[in-house]
DNA sequence: GTCTATATTAGGATAGAC
DNA sequence: GTCTATCCTAATATAGAC
């Protein structure tokens, strides 16, 4: 085994080891014994690869925002029409978060605990506003949709989005105590509501 | 002074130190220290009145819930036309998120990291929802509102109000980085944004 | 590069004086 | 009821053998 290899396939062990528990447990929560067992290594390794915990915690956390913000960034066109976008950026979203159900509410809760950490990777990682609000702008100006501030609709469609992932558990509690399938089966038919519900809220009044 | 009252009021202290916080940093992030400091008080004290962290963290959570639900309850009238339900629910509910903007975050991180602790308070707080089920299918059956399933349309109201919130900071970043006013204003604007986006997607096609 | 063993500090919790 | 001083464990981090 030449040693190049072996390091890039430890490291790689470890920085999904650390994946799967920072974002279940958050920077503060997590354990470098948890990581370490999770990673089938030796808790002195996370040592040697990232020298500390934060350090470790930043590549993981800086891949997670760089991922979510690529799959936004990839939906938008700047020419185009805004129904196809909400169909192809809701069907996107909607199956990386079926895929990471977690990342949301880490991410969230990792910029309000430390509000600081944006600033740092703000200047690495970019999500295409400029583009979104020059689409949207095109469409009202062909009246295609009605009238709003850009800033709304992009809002109004990564809440209805990601909302019923970083509730679950509640959801899960409150809705589907007795039926634990219904949880599923609500986030499955969920993709239909939301493009079905901004068409109607959008389209020009005839 | 007498024994009762001092007890009350060091107690009361310690109570809304322990909410600031908590509701800051997370069960894992606080510091005992920190809620010392905050109530003006010694750690010591903290252990006197509530014997451990996850005890004293138990009362504040389990407020922070029952207040939440509480206001939701507010809104919800089983007989009552749905757009003064969407009113007076979307004005309340922001009016308190305005007052509390991280308490949802705060919320859904330790529903996430810790679900076993919802069973625990789900028994003493609930959430009408069957109440506002039956006044959702009175309206459909009265066509006043396009048919769906009450649980999107509950999770569409609550995503839409609260998502601002929980990535607050990640907005501004992105949407005010050059103009700061620009987030509160957004939050401004955005009740009667919700309140008319709402209307426009519930009413019946003509 | 990987391990075992150990240093170091932080932080929750308690003892005991007042 | 409130404080100071202290205990004790858990957790990050490092030293050093292999």
């Amino acid at each position: 085994m030449d040693k190049g290899k072996t390091k890039h396939n430890t490291e790689q062990q470890i920085l999904e080891a650390a994946r799967t528990v920072f974002i279940r447990k958050g920077l503060d929560g997590a354990r470098m014994q948890e990581i370490a067992d999770e990673a089938g290594i030796n808790k002195a390794l996370l040592h040697y690869y990232f020298r500390s915990k934060e350090k470790l915690f930043n590549h993981i956390f800086e891949n997670a925002l760089a991922d979510i913000f690529e799959i936004i960034n990839q939906s938008i066109h700047e020419e185009g029409d805004v129904y196809v976008f909400i169909e192809t950026f809701v069907d996107h979203y909607l199956t990386i978060l079926k895929k990471n159900p977690f990342i949301p509410n880490f991410i969230f809760n990792e910029i309000n605990s430390h509000p600081e950490r944006i600033g740092l990777f703000s200047r690495k990682i970019k999500l295409n506003i400029p583009g979104f609000i020059r689409m949207t702008e095109q469409n009202i100006a062909q009246k295609k949709m009605i009238s709003m501030p850009p800033e709304h609709l992009i809002i109004d469609l990564l809440g209805m989005c990601v909302f019923p992932y970083v509730a679950k558990p509640l959801l899960e509690d409150v809705f589907f105590r007795d039926h634990p399938a219904g949880a599923d089966n609500f986030l499955y038919e969920r993709k239909q509501h939301i493009i079905y519900f901004f068409k109607k809220a959008l389209q020009p009044k005839q």
